[in-house]
DNA sequence: CGCCGAATTGACACGGTTCAATTGAGGTGG
DNA sequence: CCACCTCAATTGAACCGTGTCAATTCGGCG
């Protein structure tokens, strides 16, 4: 019986869980090279944000005229089978897009939720910025590479679901995490925040929730991580990264800065 | 013992397997209403086609500047694990984009090979028309609705591995291939070619091979289709669709003329 | 006629699910 | 400040969907 339930629990370190507003642009001018001008309309879409609540819906395609981009949480995109299996189809975080504003006429049978409290800003400026004929060439390329990133994500999700066990695709499925959480903070620390359930994670990994906590046991008594309080410490990266055949995402050609 | 081998034989129907030129300008058009000089442009395409044999890769990133159209044949995009597992991630049929050029700064570890003899063009006209400024919406609309289909198709295909059984993925994959084939003659009988070897199946389906055999008896046994020389007629759509808990693809609000 | 890739089938093993019970942490009301 | 409630995590035991191994058959082709 371990002393230490696993996940989440309340007293986890707030000051690594949360996310500032600094981190959406940090992280989206990680992507691509932005000029001055570009930056600072970036910093200003944190002037119009909303709060939602854990477990509510935070986009539905009635409001596909209002793109929003997340700045702090963690929400997923799910859809449900007709007697109540529940799949997760992608994990949305800091500097994502919500919805499907990135391919505006996808109308997938799925729901957008939010997995903790969750912050979103309004994005319209962003994308009226990238489409207008004034020259703004990084934000256009910015959204390409947030789409491209998206979709590799999926890709990476095909694989593991369809060819990998249990335990690889739980571990692939943390070094995915450690790459999009990627910041200065947590290269140095190898920590990161992952405020999910193990069922949440059942739901995205094709598992059992119990099973998920078995190879989360596993994960920890082979040494790979440790996992407490919704902080995720990486111990054995190599180890990791050989057990999920992890592949760097590659954008550009060369391997994008953020997700080694 | 069956008499008939279930799905690749030589003696298959080709003129149900082999799309003509004029299919891929069909398929396209039905996305999405387009103007009489695009529908042009549209059908100048197969001008400049190039064949490709079975089992040869027929896109990697070197040629991400020749974007490239489906024009006939089976094709898919495919991972390999460090053991040799392999994933198909998706698969190209006539109409769809060769390649990552929708999302053009992706470059996810994967290779697209052609599971058929195979028929391309060159899309660079179309790309070209769609992004200058002299007003081709509906092809610049078109391209939107291809790289949202291929992004359903995804979405599809991870709740698929992620949360149904052998049997249900097996129905719902084939009522994929269904809808993406919609042709006039093919609505009148309910047949469409699926030129695909039982371990081709199990490689997108997460399965082994003998699995992915004793799921296809099964279907016939239940009376779902029938399932020759790699020709597929559907029996009773009613229960595919209640088995796999088919969803239609919707377009821009409503439901897709031709993904239904 | 004999070879080869694909399909088919049986027997057995195993990864993962299901069912059920227990523990732990945090929140709430008296 | 404690009894109680609830949700999440944990664990054991039995079960089963699917994988693995191996043998056989089928169809096409040289």
């Amino acid at each position: 019986v371990s002393a230490i339930s696993f996940l989440t629990r309340k007293s986890a370190d707030v000051s690594i869980a949360r996310a500032s507003a600094g981190t959406l642009v940090s992280r989206l001018s990680s992507l691509c090279k932005l000029s001055a001008e570009e930056l600072d309309l970036l910093s200003n879409l944190t002037r119009s944000t909303r709060t939602h609540l854990a477990r509510t819906e935070i986009w539905n395609t009635d409001e596909a005229s209002r793109p929003r981009i997340m700045v702090s949480g963690w929400a997923c995109r799910q859809r449900f089978l007709g007697d109540g299996r529940r799949q997760i189809i992608n994990f949305i975080l800091p500097g994502d897009a919500v919805g499907d504003w990135l391919q505006p006429d996808l109308h997938t049978d799925a729901s957008t939720i939010a997995l903790t409290e969750v912050i979103t800003a309004d994005a319209g400026a962003l994308i009226a910025a990238a489409q207008g004929a004034c020259g703004h060439e990084g934000l256009s390329r910015l959204l390409r590479l947030m789409a491209s990133l998206e979709t590799a994500f999926l890709h990476n999700h095909i694989v593991r679901l369809g060819r990998q066990t249990a335990y690889e695709r739980m571990v692939h499925l943390m070094l995915e995490f450690h790459s999009r959480l990627h910041t200065p903070q947590m290269v140095a620390t190898d920590k990161f925040a992952m405020p999910l359930t193990q069922e949440t994670l059942a739901d995205s990994l094709g598992l059992s929730m119990v099973h998920v906590n078995r190879t989360l046991m596993q994960m920890r008594r082979d040494g790979l991580v440790q996992i407490a309080f919704g902080i995720v410490k990486i111990i054995d990266m190599k180890l990791m990264r050989a057990v999920a055949d992890w592949v760097p995402i590659k954008l550009d050609g060369k391997s994008a800065a953020a997700y080694r």
